[in-house]
DNA sequence: TTGTAGGCGTTATCAC
DNA sequence: GTGATAACGCCTACAA
């Protein structure tokens, strides 16, 4: 018997017109010598590889690992591979040319600036990015400005007035948006937020150590202060460990992501959460609905709503507090 | 010109005796033109994909992301692609298969038990074993036996006496050898360790926190406690944080694995530390001098050597504290 | 219902 | 030096 002939029916094709006899005597042999079909040799022939590329930076931070996580899921219940890049601050182009080459249906791009890989590799590719709302591509995100928004209303309504805010110093849209959200809702309702209680730091527990420390010795320090992510958040806390500053007695510290760490450390680190896996998940079935041809490259943008997560470390500012209780 | 003659230009061979007009021609419009090879037709006539397949369960756990985070970077930098695979306690075969489905070169395996995977799987593949000895395969492991006596050893030495032991409940065996490598230590040196202080968990902070009030509630409570692993470490913690315990004044607490959770917390969580980088790194480069034929795949049983790493949960038992301090 | 022919993008082996 | 030709493993017409 001829090869096309068991291709035709291993591959199930429902037009194939095959004696019941032959197709079980075809069956029954390939499950005995273990058959299995070359996808490299499918993917050469149908032009689609089934593979898509998943670009993080480090998962060392717990946020990029969860969605990492929730995209491997969905990738493979839909039979897709998931090829890894994980890139340092400059060798994003290389990394995304590896995976061009290995012929990836599409990428997903999480945590690195899509305004820092030139558009010319990007080209006729499909692309999701994950955290950062573009108008070229498609996106999945949480709602980075809202989440600012949130975080200011709940220091607010505890009593703050005098706000501070550490951010990581990266080109990544996310935190300029919740920066934004933050300081514009802070504003709005009359507290302030001074300029220099407004920091830059590394996107680590280290940096929020270090912009911490810069906070504190501020004069006019800040009662309440919100951090762009939960890692820099953890950080800061530790700073206030450190210093003998109490929390929230004597300063309320707020994070953003929820990573799980948050409820580790005493007292537990109040966030703003965001999906994580879910940003994953839904980051790939859109590249996946983009690849089945069901959507528009560019047409999504996927909003995810934040979610305010009170635990330990926010609270009434010191001076509302009754000094004798 | 032919295209064989283009190939033979474009892939340096050194022994393509070809015109130098011709060649510069090639490599010029080549370049213009953005040329790329595709690495799956190179992969179907080489037999060889240069990709290999990494499967770990979960990289929520922060020791998993970071043996991905070595191994991916030491693939990268040989130019080998890493299919990533998450699988779950059941669903390992899967995973398995489709990787050699697309012709992985090899994988590499970390925490999940090599025997709970058919051999007939694991047959006629290049694989390396993270972190679990194995005679049948080539494997890279933090010495586990060694990390539980050195565990014992430093808590014998601050006096300890009664010893609790909280382990995963999972097949992998490093977890096994550290209990092994503690509870023989122990004993060796006249410790007592009951059996009922020798716990089972899930691997996880919440499991940890469930054991360890099962401990904190038993008669004779131990005064030193080592766990398996950190994440379990920090669950305990947490668990004597709220049954207001003090650590290490009533009870020291060591990990195993040193996690950077593990300085977020307070006090500072003591830990022996395994190379976790370094074990995904080492089981590429293994996987790779396999696959270049420089090493018999089954020979190489790496083992790296532990650390101990004290911070601020371990100390003098509490019946050895002079009462006026 | 089955077999034949062609091609996916490469590389390797030869004659020319 | 160069250019056919075959092969890798598979799939899709189309012809028998």
């Amino acid at each position: 018997m001829s090869q096309p002939t068991v291709s035709l029916i291993l591959t199930r094709n429902p037009k194939a017109r095959i004696a019941q006899a032959t197709r079980e005597r075809v069956l029954k042999i390939a499950e005995e010598i273990g058959y299995r079909p070359n996808r490299l040799a499918q993917a050469l022939v149908a032009r689609r590889s089934f593979a898509i590329g998943v670009i993080v930076p480090g998962f060392d931070n717990p946020f990029y690992a969860h969605v990492l996580s929730g995209a491997e899921k969905v990738a493979a219940e839909a039979g897709y591979a998931v090829l890894l890049a994980e890139t340092g601050p400059t060798d994003g182009v290389q990394h995304l040319r590896a995976l061009r080459d290995r012929q990836v249906d599409g990428v997903i791009i999480a945590g690195v600036a899509a305004t820092t890989l030139p558009p010319s590799e990007l080209e006729d590719l499909n692309v999701v990015l994950v955290n950062q709302p573009s108008s070229r591509y498609a996106s999945v995100a949480g709602d980075s400005e809202r989440a600012g928004h949130m975080a200011a209303a709940h220091l607010l309504e505890l009593g703050h007035r005098r706000f501070g805010f550490i951010g990581p110093a990266t080109p990544i849209p996310a935190f300029r948006l919740r920066e934004r959200g933050f300081v514009q809702a802070i504003r709005a309702a009359g507290g302030s937020i001074s300029s220099e209680s407004l920091v830059r730091a590394e996107a680590s527990i280290e940096g929020g150590v270090v912009a911490m420390r810069r906070l504190l010795g501020l004069r006019g320090r800040p009662t309440a202060v919100f951090c762009a992510n939960d890692l820099v958040a953890l950080g800061a806390h530790k700073a206030c460990g450190g210093a003998g500053v109490s929390l929230p007695g004597e300063l309320s510290l707020l994070g953003c992501d929820d990573i799980e760490m948050g409820s580790l450390v005493t007292p537990e680190l109040s966030t703003i959460s965001m999906p994580q896996r879910e940003l994953g998940a839904r980051a790939v079935r859109q590249l996946l609905r983009q690849l089945e041809g069901t959507a528009v490259p560019t047409s999504a943008a996927q909003v995810l709503p934040p979610k305010l997560v009170v635990r330990g470390t926010t609270g009434r500012p010191p001076d509302l507090l009754e000094p004798g209780r």
